[in-house]
DNA sequence: ATGCCTGAAGGGTTCAGA
């Protein structure tokens, strides 16, 4: 099979980046797209996408609501056996709709939206804890051919936020979040964004407020972790700041990953994928996939 | 003054986000 390109972006309200989202579909061709906080009922988002996706040979997998969350998958490598949310996960109190998986191009894809945690010790932190408990519960069923991509509220180390003292105290970077996201990456996922870019500066999320894009004062909370089968396939993996920009942005900007084609038979060794080509810090240029 | 933006619901404001 040919090549795949697969995208993960937390749009903020999929009906307010219409004018972003389709535009930047047609630039960067995605075969595959997860994403979050939608904030749309599952009606309300094909009413609103439905032809201009199905017009881009996108088939969908909606597992939405109202005013909150929110995740989809477009696809045009086949969308099979759909899973919306996480069997056993918790609600607060109630089930929300934060994850919906599929198999597309032969990878079972899952598009999550972790929740915020909202304080430390606070009953939403538990809730997200016990989320995530979850998530790597049914992630463990088969780990290897799986790639979970989204927004998972948690900075993996010190180096994915501009400045760890702006955190102290914060969620997103306490050790029982960071230990669960560890937890899940221990079935043998791969970060593959940080893979690539081991010493890079590298954010995906960045507040609206007070030029903190302007600046580059951001985190890395949206992650694309591989199971070994699709980590070995990876050939680029970066992050699409252009989105970021302009007018009427989401505050998170795409991650998008190219994998090469899947071996054919025999699996073979897994090698790592030729080096990416490397972005200058500070530079205004995008990492190119090749 | 965590609410310097932004979005949603719903109503002249509040909550949520990370």
């Amino acid at each position: 099979m040919r090549s795949v390109r697969i995208a993960t972006w937390n749009v903020n309200s999929v009906k307010q980046r219409v004018p972003r989202l389709l535009p930047w579909l047609d630039a960067r061709e995605p075969d595959v797209v997860c994403l979050q906080e939608t904030k749309l009922t599952d009606d309300a988002f094909v009413d609103l996408l439905g032809d201009e996706l199905a017009e881009r040979a996108y088939t969908v997998a909606v597992h939405g609501e109202a005013t909150w969350n929110g995740v989809a998958i477009l696809s045009r490598v086949g969308l099979d056996d759909v899973v919306m949310g996480v069997a056993g996960a918790p609600g607060f109190p109630n089930p929300e709709a934060r994850a919906v998986s599929a198999r597309c191009g032969g990878v079972r894809v899952v598009s999550v939206y972790v929740p915020n945690g909202r304080a430390p010790g606070s009953e939403h932190y538990e809730y997200k804890l016990a989320w995530l408990a979850s998530l790597r519960e049914t992630v463990a069923a088969g780990p290897e051919e799986t790639v979970v991509c989204g927004d998972m509220n948690i900075a993996p180390t010190d180096d994915d936020v501009f400045d760890p003292d702006a955190y102290i105290g914060q969620t997103h970077v306490t050790p029982p979040e960071r230990e669960a996201l560890a937890e899940l990456q221990a079935l043998g996922l791969r970060d593959v964004v940080r893979d690539r870019w081991p010493n890079e500066r590298v954010f995906t999320y960045w507040d609206y407020r007070a030029g903190m894009f302007h600046q580059d004062l951001g985190m890395r909370i949206d992650l694309v972790l591989a199971g070994a089968a699709v980590a070995g396939r990876v050939r680029a993996a970066w992050v699409d700041r252009q989105a970021r920009k302009g007018s009427g942005p989401s505050d998170h900007a795409p991650v998008i990953v190219d994998l090469d084609e899947a071996p054919d038979g025999d699996i073979g060794p897994v090698v790592p994928p030729p080096s990416a080509p490397v972005t200058r810090r500070g530079s205004a240029k995008l990492p190119q996939s090749p």
